[in-house]
DNA sequence: GAGACGTGGAG
DNA sequence: TCTCCAAGTCT
C-alpha cells in the first residue's frame, strides 16, 4: 500500500528539523556522529531508555555516566552484585527498574550470548522492556521501522491531529498515526526527533509553535489551545498515610538499617526501621513499632510525596548501644552511609534525626 | 483498564 | 505552596 504523500512530507520536515536542532546527549549517536561512522551501542541505548522511563534527562545524566563507567558492557552488568546495582540506582526512583535491569542484563548476557535481540518482539520479551522501550531500541539501535510512542510523541501527535479521545484510550490510534508517519529511512532519527520536538518545542506548557516544523499542518494550532492536548482523564486525589521511622545511633555514630522486602514499594532498598504505612490516615505514629527498646525521642515529621500517596513520617531518634539492637538489620558506619541503597525518603528521615549525617559521611 | 510504583524541577 | 509531570512497565 502506498503511503499518503502528506505523511512522507511530515517525516522529511521532522528529520530536517532534527538534523539542525537535535539535542546532544551522552547516550546518543547524533547525525554528525553517524556521518563520522559511529553506530549506536545497543547496551547504552537500552540502559538510557530504561533510566529515562518517567525520568528527566537531567536526572539521568549522572546515573548513566556512573553505570557505563562502572559496567561498560551488558555482561559486566550481568556479573555485578545485585546490591551494588541497587546502591548505584538509589535516588533515581522506580526501583523495579533496577531489579529488572539486572535481570534483563543476565538474560542478554547468559541467555543471548551477550547480544541484544534486534527485533521489537525479542526485546519486549525481556524484563523491564515494554511497548515503548522495545520500539525505541529496535528503531534507534537496530534501524527497525517501529512505531515509537512515548509521552513526547503522544503530545505531538495529539496536537498535530487534534485527537479528542483522552489518554490512555487514544494510544492505539496514536500508534497507528506514528506508524504511518515513520519513514523507511532513518526510523531511529525520526523517533529521537519526535521526542526532541516534544521535549523542546511541543512542550506541555507554552509550546513554541512558531518554531515547530509542523506548524503549517497542525490541526490544533490556531483552532484551540495546544495546552489542552493531549486530553487526559482527571486524576484522583492522593491519600495521606502516616507512619513512624526510627533512627538509632550507636556510640560510634553508626546507624541501624534494614533491607526492605524485594517486591513492592522501594523493594529491595535499604531503610531505617519503621511502622507499616497503613492505607489509612490513622497509622501508627508512636513508638509501638520501634525495633528495640530505647529512649526514643520524637524529632519532627518528614513529608514525602509518592506517585499515589503522601507519606507523613514521625521521626524518632535514640542513642543506643549495639547490644540493644536485636532482630534483622545492621549498624552502618557513618562514613559509608552515603553509599547505601537508601531511597530519598529514608535519607530525609535520617537527616531529620541527624541533620549532618551525610555531611559527616562525606568528610570522613 | 486501573492501580502500583519515586523523585526533583518548573511554573 | 502547589500542581504537574519526565523517553513506562507490570499486575
Amino acid at each position: 500500500m502506498t503511503k499518503p504523500h502528506r505523511t512522507t512530507a511530515l517525516a522529511d520536515l521532522l528529520l530536517a528539523w532534527y538534523d539542525r536542532h537535535h539535542r546532544d546527549l551522552p547516550w546518543r549517536v547524533s547525525p554528525p556522529m553517524a556521518a563520522r561512522g559511529e553506530t549506536p551501542d545497543p547496551y547504552r541505548v537500552w540502559l538510557s531508555e530504561v533510566m529515562l522511563q518517567q525520568t528527566t534527562v537531567q536526572a539521568v545524566k549522572s546515573y548513566f555516566a556512573l553505570f557505563t563507567s562502572r559496567w561498560p558492557t551488558v555482561t559486566d552488568l550481568a556479573r555485578a552484585d545485585n546490591e551494588d546495582v541497587m546502591k548505584s540506582w538509589a535516588g533515581l526512583g522506580y526501583y523495579a527498574r533496577a531489579r529488572n535491569l539486572k535481570k534483563c542484563a543476565e538474560a542478554v548476557a547468559f541467555g543471548h550470548g551477550g547480544v541484544f535481540p534486534d527485533t521489537e518482539e525479542g526485546l519486549k520479551a525481556l524484563p523491564g522492556i515494554g511497548d515503548y522501550t522495545a520500539a525505541a531500541i529496535a528503531a534507534i539501535a537496530f534501524n527497525r521501522h517501529s512505531a515509537v510512542l512515548d509521552g513526547n510523541v503522544e503530545r505531538v501527535i495529539s496536537r498535530l491531529h487534534a485527537i479528542e479521545t483522552p489518554l490512555p484510550a487514544a494510544k492505539p490510534e496514536m500508534r497507528a498515526l506514528v506508524a504511518a508517519m515513520t519513514p523507511q529511512d532513518r526510523p531511529g532519527d525520526f523517533a529521537q526527533g519526535m521526542m526532541d520536538l516534544g521535549a523542546t518545542i511541543c512542550t506541555p506548557r507554552r509550546p513554541a509553535c512558531a518554531l515547530c516544523p509542523f506548524n503549517a499542518q497542525c490541526r490544533v494550532l490556531g483552532q484551540d489551545d495546544p495546552e489542552l492536548y493531549p486530553r487526559k482523564a482527571a486524576k484522583k486525589e492522593k491519600p495521606v498515610r502516616l507512619g513512624a521511622a526510627f533512627v538509632a545511633e550507636d556510640e560510634t555514630g553508626a546507624i541501624f538499617l534494614r533491607k526492605r522486602v524485594e517486591s513492592g514499594l522501594l523493594g529491595g532498598m535499604t531503610e531505617v526501621p519503621g511502622s507499616q504505612w497503613t492505607a489509612r490516615i490513622d497509622g501508627d505514629t508512636g513508638t509501638g513499632a520501634a525495633p528495640f527498646a530505647a529512649a526514643w525521642q520524637a524529632c519532627g515529621t518528614v513529608v514525602h510525596v509518592f506517585t499515589h500517596f503522601e507519606l507523613r513520617l514521625t521521626v524518632y531518634r535514640s542513642k543506643a548501644s549495639r547490644d540493644a539492637a536485636a532482630g534483622e538489620g545492621w549498624w552502618q558506619p557513618r562514613e559509608t552511609l552515603d553509599g547505601e541503597a537508601l531511597p530519598t525518603v529514608m535519607k530525609k528521615a535520617i537527616k531529620q534525626a541527624i541533620p549532618d549525617a551525610f555531611e559527616t559521611a562525606r568528610k570522613a
